[in-house]
DNA sequence: GCCAACGTTGGC
DNA sequence: GCCAACGTTGGC
């Protein structure tokens, strides 16, 4: 149900040691990314063989170009040191590790902040609504939901690798009359396939993707608390050069997965605290 | 591996 | 609905 976005690449900070990196979109609640075009939306076409195996090495080497790509293009412009990718062997092969951007640099007990996208208004996509709205996650089961649909690599790397139980979510509402950022949210479970590209009938199918060797993966997400007041896109942006300067949300719109700084998550409670310009008189 | 064509995201 | 900014695809 949500999507992302996706990214660009520029510059921008990322959580403190590493940045990030993975850009999948999610869908939903539109429709519309899924991050692979085609795949998500057509309806079947032949399957790829499967493979037998599937051990970590196996399978991070099929994901590898793409995600890798993205990952350290990401990194790259973020200025951050990239450690060498790490050389496995694997079935007599080698393949390359993701990134060391990529992987978990937190330190022990460490939360790290992150910003997800999803689309608040109703769309059809393939005959479902994709909407999902920070009231539509407090209204879940236990206020958590999978965050399905994400079908662009550098976005699904951040939820596959470096997303974490218990970490910060800003749940940003895009595709909208106020896009902007709605509520907070946490992470209540890590990275796992994304079970909507394996269904055919469903918007974010994905035929490339299956069961013996994922593309797609995703992690839960748990309502906190709305803010106060929607923080939206325009307002943000007025910090774009100043305190808000390293946010991706403000160069890389596109990236529906997204690292946030501290610093910036502060500025962003402060914000929320402040009387809407609107209600200034 | 380059790059033109094409498709998407998502703000406006 | 437009279109800028990207990403992906596929020919070569």
């Amino acid at each position: 149900m949500r999507r992302s976005n996706r990214i660009a690449s520029k510059a921008t900070d990322l959580p403190p040691p590493l940045a990030a990196h993975a850009t999948k979109r999610s869908i939903g609640t539109n429709g519309g990314d899924g991050g692979e075009s085609d795949a998500v939306g057509l309806g079947s076409s032949p399957k790829r063989s499967k493979q037998v195996k599937q051990d970590h090495a196996v399978i991070a080497k099929k994901e590898t170009q793409k995600e890798l790509a993205g990952a350290s293009a990401s990194t790259a412009a973020a200025g951050t040191t990239t450690a060498e990718p790490i050389i496995v062997k694997a079935k007599g092969k080698t393949k390359k590790d993701p990134p060391a951007s990529q992987l978990d640099d937190r330190k022990e007990g460490e939360t790290k902040i992150w910003l997800m996208k999803a689309e608040p208004d109703s769309r059809v996509v393939k005959g479902k609504d994709v909407k999902f709205s920070i009231d539509d996650l407090a209204a879940m089961p236990n206020g958590t939901s999978p965050w399905d649909g994400v079908r662009n690599h550098e976005a699904k790397n951040i939820m596959r690798y470096r997303m974490k139980v218990g970490d910060t979510v800003l749940f940003y509402h895009s595709n909208t009359k106020t896009p902007g950022i709605a509520g907070i949210a946490e992470v209540a479970k890590e990275a796992y396939p994304d079970y909507s590209a394996f269904d055919p009938k469903h918007p974010y199918y994905d035929e490339k993707s299956d069961k013996d060797d994922p593309r797609w993966y995703m992690v839960d997400v748990k309502f906190k608390r709305k803010l106060k007041r929607l923080l939206s896109l325009k307002e943000l942006q007025e910090y774009k050069d100043k305190e808000l300067k390293n946010m991706p949300l403000l160069n890389r719109g596109r990236l529906s997965v997204q690292p946030v700084h501290q610093s910036d998550l502060d500025f962003i409670l402060e914000l929320e605290q402040r009387p809407a310009a609107d209600e200034l008189s």
